[in-house]
DNA sequence: GTACTTGCAAAGATTTTGCTTCCAA
DNA sequence: TTGGAAGCAAAATCTTTGCAAGTAC
């Protein structure tokens, strides 16, 4: 199984079908839920919408197919600076590149895009050598409703 | 506790004194490694070279006090992109902000410091009004040595 | 039919908490 | 002397693994 920086921007089911991964009713529901979430949806988060539909699935096959897509490079996982204890966060790859701002008071998740953040990548991979398959930035502060 | 992004170029020790951190010899034992260290210690590998000159030294005083420096803005934190389990990495705060990059595969991390990336944290606190604490910048690929 | 996937239970890894004893200032 | 810190044990949190039974292709 190879990461693959050059992500799609087909549903995540046709994505997994078209590279041979056996499609189980437990993995369509994941990714749609992941898919249509938005955004930043923790393991157990996850596992706790899907069971909605299918009170019989599984937390380990949550971790499973969360496994599996990562290594697949199909979603990111970030930390969001730990905000609430050492979970992670996970979200579809169907976007640009971003960077998260995560309030360390109100616990806000705010998204950023950036040229400066494409330039960096650039100057990284150009500077170094270095094949970047995921980039993942996240700031931590007050964000501006929470100063003063 | 407050965290403070202006960190002093003071030995550790020092900062906590003045800071009225009560320094006793575990404390001082551990931000003493924490310093010489060439960076990205977890916390199993801190407390293991502290037990070479402390046996009796806690694991739990290593997580207390990595707690009480991260909230005082004194180490930084990292993932390392997971590349070994769900750990926690710490470096002192003692240098410019750098970004690491972490190899897939041979697992080797670069620091790398750009202007861009303070260009980058500029913009976002100007567009965003966003009052950055700590930003962590790490990008998974590979290395290249471990290329083709 | 067969190899891959799931569910279940159990274990593993990392970090935190409660409480008593101890020590820095 | 006294409030904060350390040690110990236990628990909490998040994630992974082994294996039998089930299922997609």
């Amino acid at each position: 199984m190879e990461a693959d920086a050059n992500v799609s921007r087909r549903p995540l089911e046709q994505e997994l079908v078209s590279r041979g991964v056996r499609m189980t009713h437990q993995r369509r529901l994941l990714v749609q839920i992941i898919q249509s979430a938005d955004g930043h949806l923790d393991a157990v988060g996850l596992w706790q919408r899907a069971m909605q539909q299918d009170p019989t699935l599984n937390k380990v096959t949550v971790y499973r197919t969360l496994g599996m897509l990562k290594k697949l490079g199909l979603v990111d996982e970030l930390d969001l600076m730990h905000l609430e204890g050492g979970k992670h966060y996970y979200e579809a790859k169907t976007t640009r590149d971003h960077i998260h701002l995560a309030c360390t008071k109100c616990g806000r998740i705010q998204e950023f895009e950036s040229s400066l953040f494409e330039k960096l990548k650039g100057q990284i991979e150009r500077e170094r050598q270095f094949r970047i398959s995921t980039v993942r930035v996240e700031a931590g502060g007050l964000c501006d409703r929470c100063q003063e």
